[in-house]
DNA sequence: CTGTTAGCGCATTCAA
DNA sequence: TTGAATGCGCTAACAG
């Protein structure tokens, strides 16, 4: 007898000999005083032969919820934002839910299909390092927001990028530098805005330092000239603080273009600790942003809102790891 | 009067002053010929009005089938698949699906709920860099393979690695070249199956010509480790074609051990043109894999199968990218 | 040309 | 303790 579809909840009553509305329950589980120890077991037994897995499509429509939420991120091709995908569908997965990635704006445009956007069918939104006005339109869809502003309405996850900030500060002052180049992403997000002012407050705090700062796009090139810029002030820095790994690799091409080698003639630190950290020669010394654990800690946060929670926003703590491109200041 | 939840199609019919199940095939494009051009306009006109999005989980029940797609990926973390599931969810988007991305075997385990797997709720699979056997279990459902054997029964597409490894042969043996190393991984994909054949096999064809192979885990300290082994041959190679982009690194770091300086005393290539080939110093001649185009292929060729159609499997061609770690073979 | 009707599979009343 | 009946919003036969 050829099964030729999935089998339906009906057809698990039938195995078992109840009724439909008894499966339901049971597999639901809200059967507590309602239906006998024998009949529940039978029903689990039954569902189990037949390899019954419920129909979503069905179950939506009824519950009006979909166990869907969509993650925004600007692009999956950077591996922090598969990581915070992969975090967060790790969670996710757990408890039913499944994860729709949107990267956005550039999946937008107008689509060929009039059943185009899949900002219907969702229950939620994990937003990531975008500002949270860019979540209009969603108006009325729960929302936690990654890495943004947490000063913002909707519950947040971040990174402690300032005391990361600090972090590398306390390291690079330890080894005696005072002139500290700070080569800084333009992009405009929150998460760079702090690194920025961290760093400013930072170097500020302590007696004779000084901060350069130059801005580029957030890739090596840019990196690479921005970070050229600051080498050839008269006044130049021992120390280059960079806002991100990429524009690390950067800032070790504009200093090899000018003979000076890291970490003898100059103290090079990045943020993220992605894959580029290792493969740079020297390693990278860097921050730690755990990427993953932002995905999960805000899928978590996303699960309790959507149960009419009121999670708390959260900041995740980076870790600086000390490698091979800090090193003492030089001599003069 | 607040509409307090979304419209449905009765409220358009309503508005339009039209039966419900006119609304449906309007906007379901098939009135042509059934529905006066008035009407048309009407009801187009209520849904524009009333801001009316078809409901999908109705939309799925109805006609069983989900407008979703499941990706499944070793992991999201690394560029290349970030990248394949942007050129998916391009073409998708466009034809109204939705992508689902699940990193696997990671998410694999026991789920918390009942409602586990999104391995309900879909209507196909775009599976990449796996081998087919891995699908079993999702029996039934069409399926295309990136990346993976051809010769399997799903359309496949794949990329053109064996060119891409000719073409490299061509370039280093041009540059006078006869000793080669290929810094391996030791992934059992055919991927690198078919790098390592088309290498030996190339290799080969060139009168006088050597190829040491050393096999290492795709990271950087594993190439470090067997790019090292081929340097410390008797017969040291010229030239160092790795498989991946991340052994490159590996291979820079194992010269640089040496005293080896690339490329005077070494050439060096990669495979795949992600981010860090132009991080390193100098810059990865390389070849350019193109992921996103490969996602997008891919979402096509199963848009067709999932129509009734048999897609012709794929190849996307490689293209050589040179740069600066490649040069004329060192004068002995 | 347009409306009426019948489910898709499920969770949930309400009766028994 | 269980079953029968209902409807979520939609599409597609079938009537009219």
């Amino acid at each position: 007898m050829p099964m030729t579809s999935r089998p339906t909840s009906r057809d698990v009553a039938r195995e078992a000999g109840v009724s439909q509305s008894t499966v339901s329950l049971v597999l639901g589980g809200k059967w507590s005083g309602r239906v006998s120890p024998a009949t529940v077991a039978a029903v689990h037994d039954a569902a189990e032969r037949l390899g019954y897995r419920p129909n979503r499509a069905a179950r939506s429509l009824r519950l009006g919820s979909t166990r869907t939420v969509l993650l925004v991120v600007p692009t999956l091709t950077a591996p922090f934002f598969g990581a915070v995908h992969d975090g967060a569908a790790r969670v996710a997965a757990r408890h039913g839910f499944g994860i729709v990635a949107y990267p956005w704006p550039e999946t937008a445009g107008p689509a060929d299909s009039p059943f185009a956007a899949p900002d219907e069918a969702i229950d939620g939104i994990l937003a990531s390092s975008l500002a949270e006005d860019a979540m209009s339109g969603f108006a009325g869809t729960p929302v936690v927001m990654l890495d943004s502003d947490p000063s913002a309405a909707a519950p947040t996850v971040v990174f402690g990028v300032e005391d990361g900030m600090r972090a590398i500060v306390t390291h690079l002052t330890g080894l005696g530098h005072r002139r500290f180049g700070h080569v800084a992403s333009s992009i405009d997000q929150w998460t760079f805005h702090a690194r920025g002012r961290a760093l400013a407050d930072a170097v500020a705090a302590v007696p004779g330092a000084s901060l350069a700062r130059e801005d580029g796009a957030l890739d090596v090139a840019a990196a690479k000239d921005a970070a050229g810029r600051l080498l050839d002030r008269p006044e130049r820095p021992t120390a280059l603080v960079c806002d991100d790994d990429v524009m690390s690799a950067g800032a070790y091409k504009a200093a090899r273009a000018r003979g000076l080698e890291i970490p003898r003639d100059l103290s090079v630190t990045g943020f993220d600790d992605v894959l580029l950290a290792t493969a740079l020669e020297p390693e990278l010394t860097t921050v730690r942003l755990p990427a993953g654990e932002l995905g999960a800690a805000g899928m978590t946060a996303l699960l309790e809102l959507l149960e009419g929670g009121h999670p708390a926003s959260r900041s995740l703590p980076g870790e600086l790891v000390v490698r091979g491109s800090t090193g003492p200041v030089p001599v003069e």
